[in-house]
DNA sequence: GGTTGACTTATTGTATACAAAAGATTAAAT
DNA sequence: ATTTAATCTTTTGTATACAATAAGTCAACC
């Protein structure tokens, strides 16, 4: 499916901005590609709620605060469940997974630090690949399924690249508790760590939106 | 979206059983349309996890056991969420509609025992509906995304058909408990009481599959 | 000035045709 | 008898054509 990665990265990549409209026609032409497979991806795209339905095409999504709030207390929910039945069913090798992750992530981090911007790419994978290590540890495989939908809001939005270093460490001092907590098996305390970890992402987030104000990725009305 | 329907229904209503593969030209035929429309209602349920693709063409899902017990595990936690989130944030517009969706599941069980079988079709509708009602109320929008994924496993198990009498009185019984707790603004109680009925219903579906064992609905092993 | 309605244009929905790829089948060779 | 190669058949991927419908335009009318 090269037509439905390629509109997906556009719209990570913040090249169709939200609220933007689609034309099938527009997208062929773009993509050198005949409308039919164009409109399969955007199907798709539809059913995963990346692009919204109008009386004529599609926009892309656009999250108002509300919605980006709504969406973190259910990716906290999510990722929190997760992180506690990891505590219960990890194995050694899934532990040694999420350490090896987060070792990487610290490294990407002090790189970063070390003045090295182009390591931000690094981060970002890394701490996904921690973050997805935790919930494979969890023995639920539908989860996945669930929580790279309520994942897209970040990336839309970039979260990370507005991290400054302070901000990096206590992530990664974060991620430590953690991983200790799923080391002792204690599903409780990773459960409330793994949730204040979001809601400081959340927090992030809605801090620097406000900042910011005239972004273009937020709509202007909260109902 | 006819095709979309028409498929999706197909698969809950047991038509298409689980593992079957389904051919594009096939389907087509059955639905007398060409095979564009069809793709892309495929496209659509592929993302929406009923259809899972294969080498060549896709096939209907099938649940393992596990499948199962994961999936109810995630309603657990979401409806489990939106009841306490319910407690918290519902209108007195909310309570009188839950309540309402409520009386209606009464009535319908009521008719059920006095042998109007058919009320079976009324009484799903309206217990989607009570529980819909609920989520509502909790003011989170996205929660409905995820709940409909995690709702078609009771859905294509058609586990209502096998409640007896006591089971149904039961159910009802639980509802009012949840009602009550979201009335009195009692998200814990609420949550709990939600956990606790939908783990019922868990239960309920997977000590009928070991019942009937050779169910065509559920794959032999559980890997 | 603003509304209504006929007409034009743009865009989507569906069908069909053909190219590409995967699977099945047959025949030859060891 | 089993393996391998070549060929045929089925099924999917993409392009194009046309039909259906929504949106936009303009003029006549109140």
């Amino acid at each position: 499916m090269y037509a439905y990665e390629f509109i997906k990265d556009a719209i990570i990549q913040g090249k169709y901005e939200p609220g933007m409209r689609l034309a099938e026609e527009t997208l062929a032409k773009e993509l050198n590609l005949s409308r039919t497979p164009v409109r399969e991806a955007i199907k798709q795209l539809e059913a995963e709620g990346l692009l919204v339905p109008l009386k004529r095409g599609v926009s892309v999504r656009h999250f108002t605060k509300d919605d980006i709030r709504q969406i973190y207390d259910l990716r906290t929910l999510l990722e929190g469940y997760g992180a506690s039945q990891a505590a219960i069913n990890r194995t050694d090798d899934d532990l040694k997974r999420m350490e090896t992750a987060n070792q990487l992530y610290e490294k990407a981090i002090t790189q970063y630090i070390e003045s090295d911007m182009d390591s931000i790419k690094e981060i970002v994978d890394v701490n996904q690949e921690f973050h997805n290590s935790i919930v494979a540890a969890s023995k639920n495989a539908h989860i996945f399924f669930h929580i790279s939908k309520v994942v897209v809001v970040p990336v839309v939005f970039r979260s990370f690249y507005w991290y400054n270093h302070f901000q990096l460490q206590q992530s990664l001092e974060v991620h430590k508790i953690i991983l200790q907590a799923i080391k002792n098996k204690e599903p409780e305390r990773a459960r409330i760590a793994m949730h204040e970890h979001i809601f400081q992402g959340r927090d992030h987030v809605l801090r620097h939106l406000e900042e910011i104000k005239n972004s273009h990725l937020l709509k202007e009305e909260d109902s």
